[in-house]
DNA sequence: TGCAAGCATTTTGTATACAGTATAAAAAAT
DNA sequence: ATTTTTTATACTGTATACAAAATGCTTGCA
């Protein structure tokens, strides 16, 4: 959401005065509550008892599920209202075969239109990575590498594209981010993502196409264990 | 709604009752008039008197409208309610490369795991394609014709592949309803469609790409003239 | 005549109340 | 003892009522 940023200190915010609406909010608190498994996959929601957690009313929170069952979080069942969709292991294998032809299309685009700006922007995310990689800091690792990619997709500047990478992005957030791979994977992450970033620096469309291919599918065996 | 069927004639309908809840029915309604001009674009949506028009109160409509508005065919603004979404022609053309890019890689999948039956099934919508475009049937070619390409996704058996699909598709259904082209570029992309089948058929997965990459980069060309 | 301020109307946002449906438990019958 | 039927309860689906916000118009004043 990013948005409220109420006067703390005093100072007040003149961007984007936060008119979200209360369903809106909704929204991004329920995702972040089952992006961070505080819903767990296959639980029903009982409206009442979640209105009542949030301090809202039953009308705003419907709504806001009818959206999260449109970007498929959840699910509704008819007269039995919503449960927290649960992915099986070939759901998650396909939506990543997509997301690795999202990126790479991504990639190739990016390598023609991008600003040397936007791939500077890249790189020093990539160091800051790299220094939460040595620091073994998984977290914030965690955090930026998923910028990275988003960061990517936004190079390309098509506004559809990086919706779409989004919406799958944040299905499998959770079980990537479940997904703690050994020391000896994670440093070939580290190692793809030099080389991807090598290569959007060279605007090497089909050698970032590449490395990206081959990044995503290792991410794949990666998490694949844990779905 | 259209869903009843209680059973007149006493016989019992057995078959998928049509459970589907009312602000379901909303969705697929407005869908509809959304995709079928129905409901302009920048068009502004009353609550009260949409409701009214079909037959429906505020409630169901409003959950209806958030479902869309995550779909992207309408535009939430607070406190001023929806708004039918616009799309520029770049928009159009960012969303037909990212459609572009996904039938490609459903084409390749589907070369590995399509069955026969379902190839087969693909040959015959063809061959009536073929027979609505002789007959100079614009709708019913229409119709056909973007069956063939969800047909095609379908075959790759990739469920988020074919909603991210989807999700596209129907934004420029319309758009891509009115483009009517000229006969010669008609009877073009009826060619092409013939080599894609053909591909297809053969299992020849770079060819089939091919020919998709150039089938829907045409179809760009044919209609960026009425965007 | 032009502008501004205030009021009225319209529309969205939210809450609550009521109706319908599914599930589960208990009672009755085989 | 098991199965079926009944009944109660809890939750979802929908409608309506109320509150807040925005827009447009009218009126007053310079």
């Amino acid at each position: 959401m990013a948005s409220e940023m109420v006067e703390a200190n005093g100072r007040r915010t003149v961007a984007t005065i936060s008119r979200q609406s209360l369903h809106g909010e909704i929204v991004t608190r329920l995702r972040d509550m089952i992006i961070e498994g505080d819903l767990q996959p296959g639980e029903r929601i009982y409206e009442t008892q979640l209105g009542e957690e949030l301090g809202v009313s039953r009308t705003p929170l419907r709504e806001a599920l009818k959206f999260l069952a449109s970007e498929g979080l959840v699910e509704l069942v008819p007269s039995r209202g919503a449960v927290v969709k649960r992915f099986s292991a070939k759901d998650v294998e396909d939506m990543l075969i997509v997301l690795r032809s999202l990126e790479m299309l991504a990639g190739r685009i990016a390598c023609e239109v991008a600003s040397d700006e936007g791939i500077a922007r890249l790189r020093s995310l990539h160091d800051a990575m790299v220094k939460h990689y040595k620091a073994a800091e998984r977290l914030e690792y965690y955090k930026v590498n998923q910028q990275i990619h988003t960061g990517i997709v936004a190079l390309a500047n098509n506004a559809p594209l990086a919706e779409v990478h989004g919406l799958l992005q944040s299905r499998v957030k959770r079980i990537r981010f479940i997904g703690h791979e050994g020391a000896e994977r994670w440093a070939g992450a580290v190692a793809e993502h030099e080389t991807i970033i090598a290569a959007l620096e060279a605007r090497d469309a089909e050698t970032l196409a590449r490395e990206l291919d081959t990044h995503l599918a290792n991410g794949w065996e990666r998490v694949k264990s844990v779905v």
